[in-house]
DNA sequence: CCCGTATATTACCCACGAGTAATAAGAAGT
DNA sequence: ACTTCTTATTACTCGTGGGTAATATACGGG
């Protein structure tokens, strides 16, 4: 069926790593069951049972991969995350203006937010973690903030954005973007990447800093 | 202290009225107290033990007024509803172009937020509520959303707003208010009058078809 | 002053679901 | 085949917190 057992291989430890990816799978296969039931029934109306039910187990055996039901849902958390702040990492190691990195950044997290975990990300309420792991998602959600006033800033500064309040703006795309968590559904009429690319304009539009738009403003200036 | 108990007044339902004055009363502190603590801890972590305690009282006085934890959620949540109800019917009972029409909205839906009863609209998980309230809660936001995407093809329709993708303008505007209710805070450097007059400004900026943006319009044409 | 109603308290119930033994089954290695 | 480690199951505990029954207290009206 799969070549997760090659026995035509000699090493000793294939088996061993055929193994630990197995496990892996199942892993992944818990979080992704999970986020599912928890978008769908809330994270507090989602048992364990009836994810356990979903994978055809039975509860106690997600104990072997998780410790504990809001471990699932902070690791449900930190794979949006990830994908976020790997998008980030990815920008700032291009180049080019602070508004085109702003608009890389929008796309990214707009395809993010129409994904299951990235979703995570704004319909979970932090207030389910630990005390530790809010800590942790409260850091994340800050870098990522902190990424969006970066590039504007940095837009502002080079020229390729209009003067503007940085904190309001960026407040305002964000927020553009973590609704998408709430309304996208995978059936709908506009696919992820169709948004994204969408928004990625459209929530720059009135902030690039055109010769056109440069005309305006020194017409009512 | 108060004129609640107005002996003087010989009607014989007065003092009727003046108690169910303080039921009211009681009843309305019970919600400003339990939406706070909702917000603050989540709808789960919070207890009918802690509102009560809040309130120097003990968990069954509650039942006094309300039959159940969720229909106390319900209520906060229309009570922010209710008040951006009030402000599409105050705008629609005036006039004004599509483009004049949709920031009075933005600019209420952003006070609105702004409160704590507004941000239950969007902080509280609508799994929480029953079958039925969430009927009623789906359709609240189905109105307030037509409401913007009414404004915003109307302002098409009569030139103020230029041609746009209005779900996903809305969207985004949309989108860009209901993250003021889980940023704002009170005690911070922006006011929510501040916020609501920049964000009706700033989310309708790339939206106005002025004589400026028209000729864009046409250049890029 | 007494009665009836509204409103509060104390003391309880109990459903639910997370988490935990105790244990069985299955595969890998010898 | 025997052992061992992993992974799964059955059967259970138990804390938590929403909700209730019985009851006390305050207050306005006759």
């Amino acid at each position: 069926m799969d070549a997760r057992h090659p026995s035509s291989d000699p090493s000793p430890w294939m088996p061993f790593a055929s193994r630990r990816r197995a496990r892996d799978e199942k892993r992944e296969a818990v979080l992704r069951t999970a986020v599912q039931l928890f978008l769908e029934q809330g994270y507090h109306r989602a048992t364990l049972n009836g994810v356990a039910e979903r994978l055809n187990i039975t509860k106690p055996a997600l104990y072997n991969y998780f410790r504990s039901k809001d471990e699932i849902l902070f690791e449900c958390w930190a794979l949006g995350q990830e994908r976020v702040e790997d998008c980030i990492a990815e920008i700032d190691a291009g180049n080019g203006t602070g508004l085109s990195k702003l608009r890389k950044l929008i796309q990214g997290y707009a395809l993010g937010m129409a994904s299951d975990f990235g979703a995570s990300l704004v319909r979970f309420n932090s207030h389910d973690l630990t005390e530790a792991n809010q800590k942790i998602a409260r850091a994340g959600k800050r870098r990522i903030d902190q990424a969006f006033r970066n590039y504007v800033s940095e837009g502002v500064k080079d020229g390729s954005i209009k003067p503007c309040d940085v904190k309001l703006t960026t407040f305002a795309i964000v927020g553009s973007l973590n609704w998408i968590g709430h309304w996208f559904k995978h059936d709908g009429a506009l696919s992820a990447e169709a948004i994204a690319s969408q928004f990625s304009v459209q929530l720059t539009d009135g902030l690039a800093k055109t010769r056109a738009a440069k005309k305006i403003t020194k017409k009512k200036a």
